[in-house]
DNA sequence: GATGTTTGAACAATCGTTTGCGCAGATTTT
DNA sequence: AAAATCTGCGCAAACGATTGTTCAAACATC
């Protein structure tokens, strides 16, 4: 048994005796134009007593405005996009937006996703935290038809943006380990050409030199953003002429990945050595040690960038450019002062 | 420069020379009316060298169909939701449907979502995983305006579902405990009220009984679905009377809870107790030791139920329900034969 | 009491499509 | 050659709301 058809506001027009217009106007709280209060009343019981819902299409056709989003990213099982997503969802259903979502595997064309769904009218808005290289990002989002945020990297030539600081991140980092007395220290980097993973390498090179140190190119690999991938480059770490006493994953997965090898290795973590990472996550926890690692605000970020996106749809704002700070270091049991013979600094 | 407003029909079939109804016929490969293939090639031609892309907001006015389904979920942390959605989006794709996802926290009256998408006639159908009690679950769906497939549970009063089969997942991991020699096995239940929860706990007791083992209340806890949950509820049962020899999990985040609590109480993982959990994700493979686990198929889950309420929508079936079967059992470290004093069966 | 002003609400156009129907001109049938 | 049938396409009415304009009645002004 479904429920009759949905009442339109014609119906309730008419159970109040008025015109659509009027009841439009009341019902939208409309400033410009007086109606009596008596007949304001009788517009609103009606409207309440036959259950109106107004229909979001056919508003959407007259304004031209969907109050909905789009949000592009390339994978959801990374809990790094999923806590965007969480984040951008909650402030948009905060201020009356919805939220459609759309998974941009590198392979697809991406180009197809925004002419899905902002050519096609169905978004006011974009937010796009895809994968893509600069390049191709650059030129479709210079021809995108609606407002757009990039959230999780910068790309030249497209001025809104909400990033984290990820040069601080592997800085603050670096500088906990140099504190506690390590000099050689590695770090997995990410994908070294992508925004976030060459500011983390700058910043973990950075907190280098201001020590003093000038960084060992050997100390570096690239270990993306995967388990595999830490460990892969953890291994061949361990293989290098003087082994680093500590290491440094650009994320939480390549953190665990190096806490595998390290294990398949029988280095102790982290007495004989200590890891790192920046992102902390739910994970984190979980792992054998539990991960020392730095708290990055990635739900922050994806509120952030939709609150500026429906600022720049609703034209409160020109344009949205954000760097969002670390939330701070959460030590736990993967970190420790180097063994004494290392301790010649 | 943002570019100029994007083309209708209108101007597309001007420039074809046609009427827009014309237009409509021919770009939509309408069968019922016959164009002259000259015709069909002018406009095809001129809707390319335009760009022309349909608005989908009008085309959903004059349809009554949005193309667009809603999801809602209570989280997107856990990752089981986020396969879930990932299994959505892509089968939502696949046949041309876009996804617009909804948080519902147990706080929020989850009625709201329902009104807000399906009465506003945003969406053609929704999914629904979320976890409010089986009553207001049904009193809500009973009234939702569009058709709707409820996911990861079973609702009585609800046609329409895709659940997992988590009575053969219990099983299937108890009596591989068995199979390696285990007696007391131990159940870390997840919300034994709820349909999951109640399920996976009669899998394990039907498991028990087939072995002629009486399942012994002591040996189960409800643990729920997070670290914390697990860790608890392992901690009491290491202090019970005769501690059990294996855990079963009722999900891989208690599981983790289980390793932890184990570690801290210097309970060898698996040579003083063995460990298995429901629901292989990612993370199992990154826990110390790596977590035995059963495969569910999470994301085909999502999948299979886009699939259907799709079908329902475009009413190619009646109804859907299906329950999946598990993948597999994935066999890690973290389980062995109990210790040979405990092998007195 | 004629004129001007305000108030409250109706009229009607419009947003961009889809689709039922009608209607010429061409073709076939008788 | 008139009647009947096809073809191919245009006309116009929706879909359900929003909004600029008009307009009658009520009130105020002199």
């Amino acid at each position: 048994m479904k429920p009759r058809k949905p009442t339109r506001l014609k119906e309730v027009a008419e159970a109040a005796g008025v015109d659509t217009s009027t009841a439009s106007r009341v019902l939208n709280n409309q400033t410009g134009q007086r109606v009596a209060p008596e007949t304001r009343d009788r517009i609103l019981a009606a409207a309440d007593s036959l259950g109106y819902r107004p229909n979001a299409i056919a508003r959407a056709l007259r304004t031209a405005r969907s109050r909905t989003l789009g949000i592009a990213v390339p994978q959801l099982d990374n809990p790094v996009f999923a806590q965007i997503i969480l984040g951008a969802t909650a402030a948009a259903h905060a201020r009356g937006y919805e939220l459609l979502i759309s998974l941009v595997d590198d392979a697809s064309a991406p180009t197809n996703v925004y002419e899905r769904l902002a050519e096609a009218n169905r978004v006011d808005g974009l937010l796009v935290a895809t994968l893509e290289d600069e390049a191709t990002l650059r030129r479709t989002l210079q021809r995108a038809s609606v407002p757009h945020v990039v959230v999780n990297r910068r790309v030249r030539g497209v001025t809104n943006f909400v990033a984290l600081d990820n040069f601080e991140a592997t800085r603050t980092a670096t500088e906990f380990l140099l504190s506690l007395g390590h000099r050689r220290i590695g770090h997995l980097a990410g994908r070294i050409t992508g925004y976030n993973g060459s500011q983390r390498l700058a910043g973990y090179e950075a907190a280098l030199r201001e020590a003093g140190i000038e960084p060992d190119a050997a100390l570096v690999s690239e270990a993306g953003y995967t388990l595999e991938g830490g460990e892969r480059a953890t291994h061949a770490m361990l293989n290098i002429r003087r082994r680093p006493t500590a290491i440094l994953a650009a994320t939480v997965l390549s953190g665990a990945g190096a806490l595998k090898a390290l294990r398949a290795a029988d280095v102790r973590v982290p007495e004989d050595l200590s890891v790192i990472s920046i992102h902390d996550m739910p994970i984190a926890e979980m792992l054998q040690p539990p991960m020392t690692a730095l708290r990055l605000p990635t739900q922050q970020m994806g509120a952030v960038a939709t609150d500026g996106l429906i600022d720049l749809i609703e034209e409160k704002v020109k344009s949205i450019s954000q760097v969002l700070k670390p939330e701070g270091l959460i030590v736990r049991a993967s970190t420790a002062p180097p063994k004494a013979r290392a301790g010649r600094a």
